[in-house]
Parts: C-alpha cells; structure tokens; sequence
DNA sequence: CCAATACAAGAACGATCATTCCAAAACTGT
DNA sequence: ACAGTTTTGGAATGATCGTTCTTGTATTGG
C-alpha cells in the first residue's frame, strides 16, 4: 500500500510491491486477481487503516469547525520540512491518476469524497446556529467546497518544500468557511 | 501532449505518442532526448499555448477578483457533463505523479505555481482597497490560498460526473476571498 | 514411513516497454 | 543524371512488465 501511495499505480511494479512487502508473487496471485484487484483492495485497505481514524473526530456528533482544522493540521503534523514532499492522500493522487479512466476506481473515490462531504456537512449544519443561517443547499455547496479544497492541500503536498504554506491553508480555509456562517 | 495530459506520463507509452502523433519513433528520438524530455518539453508547450493565453487575463493590468473568476469558468467551459471527467490541468496532474520524484519537472511545476500565486497576488493587491486593508503577508498568504484551491477544482474535474458542482465552487472560492477582503 | 496435498519461492512466459538501428526514400548539390 | 547526405518508417534490441507455472519444502493423514 505504501508503495502505491508514494509511487502512484502505473509507476508501481509487481517486483516493486514483491521486494516492499516480502511477500512471494505466487502469494500475491493466490490472494489477488491480479494488479488492479490488488490496487482496489489497498485503497479499501486505506480507508480503514488511515481514513477512518483520522477523519472519526470529524464525524463525531459534537465536531465543530475546528475539528476540521484539528483533522487537517494532524494529518499535516506527519510531515515535518525533511518528510516532503509527501505522498499526500492514497484517493486524492488515485482520483488524478486513475480517476478518468477506472470506473471501479472511480466509484471508490467518489465514496470517499461523498464521505468526506457527509461528514463536513454535519459539522456545517451543527456550526449553522447564526442569526441568519444559510439553507440546506448552500451548506451542501459549502461541505463540497471543502471536500474539493482539501484535495488541493494533498496535491500541494506532492510538491512542498515547506509545510507552513500547507497549515496557513488549512487555517485560512476554516477561517473562511467560518465566516461565511457569520 | 494530449496523451501526456489524460493518461499521465507512466501510463503513456512511446507506441501511444507515435500513434496520436504521426510522428515516427525515429524522428521523436532525433527531437528529444527520451521520453522524460519529450515530456518537460510538453509541460513547456502546455504553459506557451495553453496556460499563457487563458491566464493572460488575470495578468492584466486592470484585473480584478471577478477576472479570475471568469478565467475558472473559461477553463470550466470546455467541459460539459458528456466531456467529463475532464483532463484537469497538465501541470497539476503532473504535481500528483511526478512532483515528489523528479527534480526538474518539480521545478516546472513550482514555477507555474509561482506565476499563478504572482498573477492573484497582483489581483488581490487591486482588490484591497478597503477600508482596513489587509497586510501584503496577508495577501501573499491568500494568493497561495487561491492556487491550491485551483488545484483542487483540477483534481476533481478528473473524477467528476457533472461540471455544475465545478462551477460552484469557483464561485463560492471568489465569494469567500471576496468576502476576506472587506 | 510414505503418499498426497498445500504452500512458498522464484523462474519462465509472452507482451510491452523505451531506445537504437537500419534500409529505403527524399532531398540537395554538382 | 548521379552521388552524397539527410530524413523517415518501422524493425530490432535488451530490459521490464504482469501473470502463470514449476519445483522444492512443509504438513497431514493413513
């Protein structure tokens, strides 16, 4: 899965994923059909182990805007300047690579954006408590907003020299977002 | 270049180029130096003939935030809901599965990035005149902000099944720097 | 202990890859 | 018209690709 992640489908080879794991390729074949299944698994596999722990606070009934930020800035906090560029997010890089061309593929990045702006939403609604709140279209129009903004963020970070640039994002997103509850 | 820009560079093999082409596989060889070459010389092509003419606009002397918008919606323009998912943008995509692994296209990558950040900086410097302007830092930090936005909207056109959720958040991105700046 | 079965390691396979090479065709100069 | 040079088209090359196959080892049951 690492390999995937940091390397992308295509430039990932079978040798590659055989020296990385330790595991023979007659074990891979038994277990998977071949590449491609091996690939959908892992971005499976990715939900479970990094997606879903991370991103739970955000899902949580009682999230609130900073949670959000909290999420960012956490799964920021693994790249420190001598970590970048960094392999940014298994979905976000499949979603450029794979996206247009796969559509089991596509069909799991899209669950995965639906759950991300599912999850915004909720917090949108519960932060929405203002003299003049926006209506249910709008805050929908927000949580995709977010979703669509941090997919920028994990590109960014395919490329960054710098983590600060990546906080200030995700700090001038919020503040943003927060105002327009305002 | 149109290969390099809906495949990506490691699923777009040297057959692929000869055959969207016409060129022989002589004559490329005797061009650029391998297939690497040909690709930072499309990247170079891509800012010349594609970037240069839609952000002209923005590099105006006299634009302003809603110059932006429209050239988002401009680029937005060529998709409609059968031409989707999109290509996104060549420089983008290539920030995804190229950005962390190879120096030079690294660097053409940043320096779009840069151009982009200038042009909305230059922008936003027009756009401050309010009654409590905001600091060049503070500007320079919400130029960075719009470029990674882009990057994002990019990313998803990738995947997307509709081009209305596309627009919508080129919009709401203006509203809320626009809102930033008052 | 032996035979049958299951599993692991990695060689082998045919296809595809990026690049080089070569023969034929086209062009240029005398 | 002819010889020399350049260009073109695509075959050839050696490496790498994803997948299958084979051999050796381990396990199980009689």
């Amino acid at each position: 899965m690492q390999r995937f992640w940091t390397h992308g489908y295509h430039a990932t080879s079978m040798d590659d994923l055989v020296k990385a794991t330790g595991v023979s390729r007659g074990s891979i074949y038994a277990d998977f059909e071949g590449k491609r299944d091996l690939f959908l698994c892992c971005l499976s596999r990715y939900q479970d182990e990094v997606v879903t722990p991370a991103f739970a606070q955000v899902e949580q009934a009682d999230a609130g805007l900073e949670t959000i930020e909290a999420y960012l800035l956490f799964q920021l906090s693994h790249l420190d300047d001598d970590r970048l560029p960094g392999p940014g997010c298994l979905v976000a890089n499949t979603m450029t690579e794979l996206g247009p061309h796969d559509r089991d593929i596509h069909d799991a990045v899209n669950a995965h954006n639906v759950r991300l702006q599912n999850g915004f939403y909720q917090v949108l609604k519960r932060a929405n408590k203002s003299t003049s709140p926006l209506s249910p279209d709008q805050l929908g129009e927000l949580a995709v907003f977010l979703t669509m903004s941090v997919q920028g963020l994990w590109s960014f970070s395919r490329s960054a020299e710098s983590v600060e640039p990546l906080r200030q994002y995700a700090r001038t997103l919020i503040d943003l977002v927060k105002s327009r509850l305002q």
